[in-house]
DNA sequence: TTCCATATTTATAATCATTACAATTATATA
DNA sequence: TATATAATTGTAATGATTATAAATATGGAA
């Protein structure tokens, strides 16, 4: 079940995208599940709750969520795009031993500047990899 | 004719990588187009001169230099990779317009420390998108 | 409600970058 | 030269994503 359907029936009209029950349950589990998830990833847990979903519908919405600014696409891995429901410029981390990527809370000049060195910014997309801090840990038990 | 041919082959054997004419053709393309080509860019260039050339070996031999250290590739478009002959840490400008990769000569903290919030570093990717500064001017006129 | 135009969703095929694989060719050494 | 090993090639396979056209749902006019 949509938990506050309400709200993310709002989000979707505010952006002038029709709330289908389709996208009704992508927002929702982008809204929930902020691991940064792939298209494919979306699509397997929803076609449980949604068994007649495509995975052509999951792209489709997913274009239309970034068109609109409702998402951000992460080029982190060289394979899949992951998707990040979270707008707001932040950085990233990209485990190599677990695969996750975790969101970084760290200041960066540039995010607010909108240019360097006479480029006009409108994205940002900083990427870190190496060994998360639960792999070290467990590493070196 | 490859410029500079002894320091070429040098890099090769100092990396363990025996210096054949196809290596030796691809590191030296690597060497003087610093505009950050793609696996597909590489193989159009050197197939006049290497006319049996074959993409599979384009692939092959840049995989070889990425494990050996002598490049690092860029997730940045989200389509194809990227490889950068250079690297040393540095950020990166994508021009939507033009489609040009730009290097950018800005300082980050974290390029130096090794670690960010408990993670460990060992790899470092800044992608700014926008508009660049040739495109710009030629916008505005 | 019924009909119709339009938008959404689906199934399927196509595309494109990259990798896998096995056959061919080059290289090095005995 | 003969032989083992490594590099290169051509072709097929893979996997993520997009294109296309048919099927389905939706929302208003009659
Ligand atoms: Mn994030
Ligand atoms: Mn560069
Ligand atoms: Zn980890
Ligand atoms: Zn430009």
């Amino acid at each position: 079940m949509i938990i506050n359907m309400e709200s993310i029936k709002n989000t979707l009209q505010e952006k002038g995208i029709k709330p289908t029950y389709v996208r009704l349950n992508i927002l929702d589990y982008l809204e929930r599940n902020r691991f940064h998830p792939t298209a494919e990833a979306i699509f397997k847990s929803l076609e449980k709750k949604v068994p007649t979903l495509s995975r052509t519908s999951v792209y489709n919405t997913l274009n239309i969520f970034k068109e609109k600014g409702l998402l951000n696409p992460l080029f982190i891995t060289g394979s899949e795009v992951h998707f990040d429901r979270n707008t707001a410029p932040h950085h990233h981390f990209f485990c190599k031993k677990c695969k996750k990527i975790i969101d970084l809370d760290i200041k960066c000049a540039y995010f607010k500047e909108g240019e360097v060195e006479g480029h006009k910014i409108t994205e940002l997309h900083g990427y870190f990899k190496g060994i998360c801090k639960d792999c070290l840990k467990k590493g070196s038990k």
